[in-house]
DNA sequence: AATGCTCTCAACCGCGGGATA
DNA sequence: ATATCCCGCGGTTGAGAGCAT
């Protein structure tokens, strides 16, 4: 493969560009549009390669760009469009008229990505974090939870009640789960998330104190429950944001907005609760690999409370 | 006022791929 | 079929502005 002789070979000017160079570049293509980017500077007397002035033109000097700050509705659209397309820029620019490529990706990576770290949601997939300091507000309730169920006094319906939000809240909100390859936090994080969660299937929780909890969602939703068999949150890989985003995009596709899905955690890592949610809660074929879409569990009242393993669950 | 740190964004770099000789 | 040219893309860098101490 051919490859363009670097600028520095050549003595060509690189850097910041002057009001005489912008000049120059911008009287040229506007008397002879830009033709071969190769062959432009010579012909409009800039010291620079080609490479640089046709970076210079579409992403400063083109007139027909916008600038200024971006509204909310950019701000949706690229969401939605990475979130279907990942670092695409270029696609994601061509929905956004008069905004370049290289000036997405900027506002992607100095305020969109950071506002969703902050959010809990992985900014490759666009589906909620797990790592421990994402989860980390939700492992502090639960454990706050865990002492005030150990001053739980005989329960009834209402702890029953109770204790399925407080079910809810967990499937909704993932435990933490540290990747592999952070070792250092995987111990502590999983085990300390086994335990909880057994603790709630356990004795019952006093949801009144606990903040977080959903109490407006009524009892007889619960069983709303939808476990999509994808368990993997965080990409650790190349390979895995591919296939998330894919997946994302399917389902998106299917008129699914994926971020308000329901997740549950990892089996292996939580055993004690997905096996026996899982066992309890219909036929749902769950795989710890990702790649496997199987499809979403809704269960009715009726369905659910009939169950008597759903009960021993309680 | 001086210094150090953080953030922003224009610009660069290297690569892949299509077009062409 | 192969080599070369050229363009466009995504990732990264670094200068400078702004802010905190």
């Amino acid at each position: 493969m051919g490859r363009s002789p670097c600028c520095d070979e050549n003595g060509l000017k690189k850097g910041p560009w002057t009001l005489e160079e912008d000049q120059k570049l911008v009287k040229y293509i506007k008397e002879n549009g830009h033709g071969s980017w190769r062959a432009l500077p010579k012909l409009a007397g800039l010291n620079r390669c080609g490479k640089s002035c046709r970076l210079r033109w579409t992403n400063y000097l083109r007139p027909d760009i916008k600038r200024g700050k971006f509204s909310q509705e950019e701000e949706q659209t690229i969401l939605n469009v990475h979130s279907i397309l990942g670092n695409k820029w270029s696609a994601i620019a061509s929905h956004l008229p008069g905004r370049t490529d290289n000036e997405i990706k900027n506002f992607w990576n100095t305020h969109l990505r950071k506002k969703l770290i902050q959010m809990g949601i992985d900014p490759m997939t666009h589906r909620p974090r797990i790592d421990i300091f994402s989860s980390l507000p939700h492992l502090i309730a639960l454990a706050n939870l865990k002492e005030l169920m150990d001053q739980q006094q005989p329960w009834e319906e209402a702890a029953q009640r109770a204790k399925l939000q407080c079910l809810q809240y967990l499937l909704q909100n993932p435990p933490s789960i540290s990747s592999p390859s952070n070792n250092m936090h995987t111990t502590f994080t999983d085990m300390e998330t086994v335990d909880i969660s057994n603790s709630l299937l356990s004795s019952p929780p006093q949801l009144a104190s606990v903040q977080g909890l959903d109490d407006s969602i009524p009892f007889s939703r619960l069983p709303d429950l939808q476990i999509p068999c994808d368990y993997r949150i965080s990409s650790s890989s190349k390979d895995d944001t591919a296939q998330a985003q894919a997946q994302n995009h399917a389902m998106l596709s299917q008129g699914e907005n994926t971020c308000n899905s329901t997740w549950l955690p990892s089996p292996s890592a939580v055993p004690s609760v997905t096996e026996t949610l899982i066992s309890n809660l219909g036929d749902a074929s769950c795989s710890s690999d990702f790649d496997v879409a199987a499809p979403s569990v809704w269960l009715d009242d009726h369905q659910l409370f009939q169950d008597p393993l759903f009960h021993n669950l309680l």
